[in-house]
DNA sequence: GTTCATATACGAATATTTTCGTAATACAAT
DNA sequence: ATTGTATTACGAAAATATTCGTATATGAAC
């Protein structure tokens, strides 16, 4: 079990979304794909892409002159460390209280709910 | 629809936290609550509680020689805005793909997939 | 190899959040 | 009123995060 304990800031969590989202990639892409120079001015995105290199956040590649970067911790994983703070901070402890926060508001689709009717079905059966 | 539109920042929110589950309480009784001076400060607790004050997060009220602190955000509306904010930086919009990471690490008990259960039946009721 | 355009490196400024020392104030007890 | 103890006020330091200007380096085209 990868448990690698990364607690990117809100602006590097920005970035890794969009390493997931496309894979390696140079810093223009990351710079342009978060709005361009309107957004953020592109060494801004370089020194954060830099910094997070420093905290093992992404590796990088050369290719030509340029860097081509990867996000490190998994989307998986950095989704369930985010949700279980945010579990414990805000929901007391209780998934059920933020579930109920997240399918009450947002309008979820007839096609979503199904979805996760059957996903519930599927932990009920393999429960510890 | 009360929308305030409030950003506390995390040390703020574990404060708030308090405030929801025991209504109008002193710095003393909210610094204890937080671990007491092992792990922070009595002033920067009553610091932090004064700049909410500024910003407006809470309403304070004198009682004898001390103040009473009481949130002013909802609990419920707080809960809102960091889900929505987090199903869109993090779950690529997707009610359902941070249901599903909640459900799926947290192991929630039978008790609550059930009422989970329950409650999108109600949900798929009453669609818009 | 010189020039040009594009990329990276680096350091420092700015902004934000958190922490804390010290001073001032308030009430209670004497 | 004086003293003692608990509380608040305030300012500044420390820690963290973000932004950006400028210097350096790299490779392509000539």
């Amino acid at each position: 079990m990868n448990r690698s304990q990364v607690k990117p800031t809100e602006k590097e969590l920005e970035i890794l979304q969009i390493l997931w989202a496309r894979g390696p990639v140079a810093v223009k892409d990351v710079h342009e794909a978060m709005g361009g120079e309107d957004m953020n001015g592109y060494t801004t995105i370089l020194k954060l892409l830099q910094i997070m290199h420093e905290k093992g956040l992404v590796t990088r590649q050369k290719s030509g002159k340029l860097h081509l970067y990867k996000a490190v911790p998994s989307q998986e994983n950095t989704r369930q460390q985010i949700i279980d703070k945010m579990i414990d901070t805000v929901f007391q402890g209780s998934a059920m209280q933020l579930v109920m926060s997240a399918l009450g508001n947002k309008k979820s689709s007839k096609e979503e709910l199904l979805e996760i009717k059957k996903y519930l079905e599927k932990l009920e059966g393999g429960e510890q």
